[in-house]
RNA sequence: GGCUCGGUAGCUCAGCGGUAGAGCGGGGGACUCAUAAGCCCUAGGUCGUAGGUUCAAAUCCUACCCGAGUCACCA
């Protein structure tokens, strides 16, 4: 039997309003969960992180306990994630019960284990930036930040520590011994380079504020980034001998921000060996979607709102877009003229005229009943299609996953224009019309069934316009064998798939 | 400044040792089932610069130039 599938994503931190860089992470784990489990038992888990000083702020700004602030908040993620079609399989908030149960007891047992210990966390504080800056940081004694400048003071208070530095051979190790379970390749290496001057063991608790989860035993709250890792685990209820938690980890993918790296591929790991569990089998870390090349922010006045991209091109042109234009991994640049032009060559014009036009055909030539196959070319020429585009997602590379797809929306498309339907009804030709509206139907089968983790909500009309009701989510080595549509199956001509965008 | 990645056709990028590729845009053509969509033909770019290795280099090495990211307790 095949290991349960586990993909995460992070947990956004919930200072503010979800933008278009957390859903594009939560889209391509939406991806990898729907194309697992058509293979399978799969677990996709999203969630937020709430804990920590800088919501803590946000919530008094807006006059508010933290508490009510996430609250009020989660709606809009959730949301937004409902908008997008996302398929989570749970939603874990750090402020649930279950998770501070299971932070705390990690706490507990890693100071049993001396993995975590008490110290000093002593250095240079500057009050106004809340930040510890190093000796050799100092500008002329000040704090070096250029905006800043101000006066800092040497502060000393009794921290819980992680011994991150005992990991580190380890970790180094582990990364000689799986040159791919960080990938891009460029994420790895900086992670190597990182490694290779060494680590050191760093504070996890913190006194000067309170929203946090409370160190067992008291002494103020747990530093939220050690709290958040957590959630991995204590979403799937992690114990040592809980057989819920043993199906899936450890994860088969955690998607993470190139910018919090470091916490999933040197902390992370260090962490869970100390519990004696095993590293995620691969840690990724995808790349800023950039507006005109510039990173999109809130600071810089920029950031897209998602719910109006939804609005104009649909949850399925979004997530298309997405994933279509850049190669997973590295940034790749947005605009409103791109993803309208994507959408519009090649959603409506390939791919929805492409089914509309077979689906007017079929009703003019055959009343909309799906004709007795013929002679076909197609069932060679895309066997291996299925397998190819399955290994492609697997592999994360879902730019090329949907352009090996195109490959077959491209010969569909070619084989109407060269062997002319029209003509064929007009020459009473029946055997090569039926054959050839066959074979068109059935590619869309395909279609539908291929594009269904990247379009779940177009895939599902295409599936009952062409009279089909389950198996559109089956495993593709089933359910794509050429023939599998029934002849005589009743389809129905509908309203334009992705209707075109009429450009200013 | 250290480290990492990138600099290939107008644009976005693939190729990563063996006579330069794709998509888009641009140009031309034949059709009509279709969302005036689709199909066919058409790209000659010192592969950042300068050296080096090799029978052979976008492809390996060195230096340099330009751009991006990152340098640890905000997340």
């Amino acid at each position: 039997m095949t290991r349960a599938y586990y993909v995460t994503t992070p947990i956004y931190y919930i200072n503010g309003d979800p933008h278009i860089g957390h859903a594009y992470t939560t889209i391509v784990a939406d991806v990898l969960a729907r194309t697992a489990r058509t293979r399978g038992d799969a677990f996709f888990l999203t969630g937020t992180d709430e804990h920590g000083q800088k919501v803590a702020d946000a919530a008094s700004a807006a006059g508010l306990s933290p508490q009510e602030w996430c609250d009020r908040l989660i709606p809009k993620w959730q949301n937004l994630f409902a908008r997008f079609d996302i398929s989570y399989d749970d939603f874990i908030r750090t402020t649930q019960l279950r998770h501070e149960l299971v932070v705390q007891r990690v706490f507990e047992r890693l100071r049993e284990t001396g993995d975590v210990y008490l110290g000093k966390y002593e250095g240079w504080y500057c009050s106004n930036d809340e930040t510890f800056w190093l000796e050799s940081k100092l500008v002329n004694g000040r704090c070096p930040n250029p905006e800043c400048g101000r006066e800092v003071q040497w502060l000393s208070e009794d921290d819980w520590f992680f011994r991150l530095s005992k990991y580190r051979d380890r970790l180094l190790q582990h990364f000689l011994d799986n040159p791919h379970w960080v990938r891009p390749r460029s994420a790895y290496n900086e992670m190597v380079a990182m490694l290779r001057e060494g680590l050191e063991d760093f504070s996890i608790s913190r006194s000067s504020f309170d929203w946090g989860v409370p160190i067992p035993g008291g002494g103020g709250v747990i530093y939220v980034w050690f709290d958040a890792l957590l959630n991995y685990i204590s979403a799937i209820d992690w114990s040592r001998d809980d057989p819920r938690f043993h199906r899936y980890w450890p994860a088969s993918v955690q998607l993470i921000g190139k910018e919090i790296m470091r916490f999933h591929t040197l902390v992370w790991p260090a962490v869970l060996w100390a519990l004696g569990e095993e590293a995620p089998k691969l840690v990724f870390a995808h790349g800023w979607i950039t507006l005109d090349g510039q990173k999109i922010g809130k600071s810089l006045g920029n950031a897209i709102d998602p719910f109006e991209l939804i609005e104009r091109f649909g949850s399925d042109g979004v997530r298309y877009f997405l994933l279509r234009e850049g190669h997973f991994g590295s940034d790749f640049s947005y605009s409103e003229a791109k993803i309208a032009q994507r959408y519009n060559d090649e959603l409506a014009n390939d791919l929805g005229n492409l089914f509309r036009r077979t689906l007017s055909m079929l009703e003019r030539y055959r009343n909309s009943l799906v004709p007795q196959p013929g002679d076909s070319v197609f069932p060679e020429r895309f066997a291996e299609l299925p397998s190819r585009v399955q290994e492609l997602i697997a592999d994360l590379r879902f730019r090329d996953a949907l352009e090996a797809i195109w490959e077959l929306v491209t010969a569909l498309n070619r084989a109407i224009d060269e062997r002319k339907p029209w003509e064929l009804y007009k020459a009473g030709d029946v055997r090569a019309l039926d054959a050839l509206l066959y074979d068109l139907c059935e590619g869309l089968r395909w279609l539908a069934v291929m594009l269904a983790p990247f379009l779940p909500e177009r895939t599902a009309i295409m599936w009952r316009q062409l009279g089909l009701e389950s198996g559109l989510h089956d495993d593709w080595r089933e359910t794509l064998v050429w023939g599998g549509l029934a002849a005589d199956t009743q389809t129905s001509l509908g309203d334009a798939l992705f209707p075109r965008l009429e450009l200013a």
